[in-house]
DNA sequence: CCCGGGAGG
DNA sequence: CCCTCCCGG
């Protein structure tokens, strides 16, 4: 009785996601349960341009397939619209979604349930967005360590600057405020230009960048890439670096070590388009000795 | 024979500038000769927006009138375009006349013969305009003292500002580069917002603002206003000030103060037009012991 | 969601 | 020659 379930037969998602033949096992059965106790944390961070109506079913089916690939403990998403929701939620039964808004475009913090404790949940304005966008921060528990994870996708286009750096500015201040004994991991769709975050003086003592932790990898650089995604028929290159995660170490106990960032979405569908205009980030990060 | 004078009549124009009943004098009868040692300095600058093709025959006639009022020794035009230049060298023979262009619109210099004794000019590509835009130097002796005048239109629109910085710092380096014997004054059509100087770290030493040297009289502020000048019929109320003078003194020798700016062509004309979108500017220096 | 150009206010 | 919006590249 949901509208797009007018226009998108369940099963093909179900099967991108669980896997073929999948439809007579349960959630808890299909795929081999996760050690609990694991000091990994898998994380996708992924803006899925659900404002564009093109081909949304074969991309949506896509998402759906490199999401039940990786199994992420923690996705983040941005531009999430309720059809496309609505979809995610009736497939991935086995995560918790968080939405930081009902309507319009929005961003979601899926958490795997087998790997992650929900403890508290928060969506923080930005008071002067003219774009509607927000701060969404969930407190959890995994393997036994205490973990805010923030996503945000922050004022678009070159234009708003401003107002970008404004949200930036208090991203990171919600960053260094949280509590001390936790780990705090932000992902999202940042929109920033290299030089922004130069002009706010780089990044504040005590957050990092993931990827610039990693050593700057080239082939993990680009998340918004015009030279090879053609989604937006824009003809000129323009390559940036727009979705980014940054990270805040607990005051004590085990720190959170980035280990790999590989980017995701790359490959074309066969309807001739991209699962998003930008590319998904999947990062590994491991919880060790201090 | 002219093209212009298919389309403009001599004689309001001429009686514009001279003044009622002074077609059956010759020139040099019809004004009081100044006394040519005097200290006094009179410019105006005026950016006469002769690309306006509305009402082009009464907005001439009510610049000659300005221009015949004050007979200022040196007047900087911008965007002069040849019917324009026609008509003012027809009427204003006691002035002098250098063009910074023979084609499209130029910038002119005008000196009043006999009070400004020209030495030599000079016109300087900007190198990267995309607006045919330069600069204009006349090196002239008034009452003994050796002046560098320079005018210039300076790359327009918000979008240009690089390049009209590029244009800016060259001014600035010819003014800074012309003979230390010689006071320096620059009158133009600069299209400069305050952030831009600002973004040059302000003036150069020994580079001042005419205006900021006169205590930046509000009442002279503005050259540029749609909240009183319509010509543009632009909605929005927007006041810039892009007319700007700027002064290098001379290494040794009398100083040149700023005395008076004031701002004219505010009246309008009957035929509901200004006579620019720009005001012009009227200035008054005097070359005092240092 | 890049950039630039053109129209309308 | 302001600004914003829209469109095409």
């Amino acid at each position: 009785s949901k509208p797009t379930q007018t226009i998108m037969s369940s099963f093909p998602l179900h099967q991108a996601y669980w896997g073929k033949s999948s439809m007579d096992v349960s959630a808890s059965e299909q795929k081999p349960q996760s050690c609990s106790t694991s000091n990994q944390l898998t994380v996708i961070c992924w803006n899925i341009d659900g404002l564009d109506p093109e081909d949304v079913f074969a991309r949506c089916k896509g998402l759906l397939s490199h999401l039940g690939k990786y199994r992420a403990d923690v996705v983040l998403l941005q531009e999430l619209v309720p059809p496309y929701l609505s979809q995610l939620q009736n497939i991935m039964k086995d995560y918790e979604f968080l939405q930081s808004s009902q309507e319009g475009y929005f961003t979601g913090i899926l958490l795997r349930k087998d790997r992650v404790q929900l403890l508290e949940s928060n969506i923080v304005k930005y008071p002067t967005t003219e774009m509607g966008r927000n701060l969404l921060i969930a407190k959890v528990s995994i393997s036994g360590h205490p973990l805010c994870i923030m996503t945000s996708h922050l004022e678009s286009c070159k234009a708003s600057s401003q107002e970008r750096l404004n949200q930036l500015r208090r991203v990171w201040k919600w960053m260094k405020e949280a509590p001390q004994d936790h780990t705090v991991i932000f992902g999202g769709d940042t929109n920033l230009r290299d030089w922004e975050v130069k002009k706010l003086g780089g990044l504040p003592d005590g957050i990092n960048d993931v990827w610039e932790m990693l050593g700057e990898p080239e082939e993990s650089r680009y998340t918004w890439d015009t030279s090879i995604n053609d989604n937006n028929e824009i003809p000129n290159s323009i390559r940036l670096r727009f979705d980014r995660l940054f990270l805040r170490q607990a005051a004590e106990g085990a720190r959170l070590q980035p280990e790999t960032m590989t980017l995701i979405g790359l490959e074309k569908l066969k309807c001739d388009y991209f699962i998003s205009d930008h590319w998904g980030i999947l990062c590994t990060l491991l919880f060790g000795s201090a």
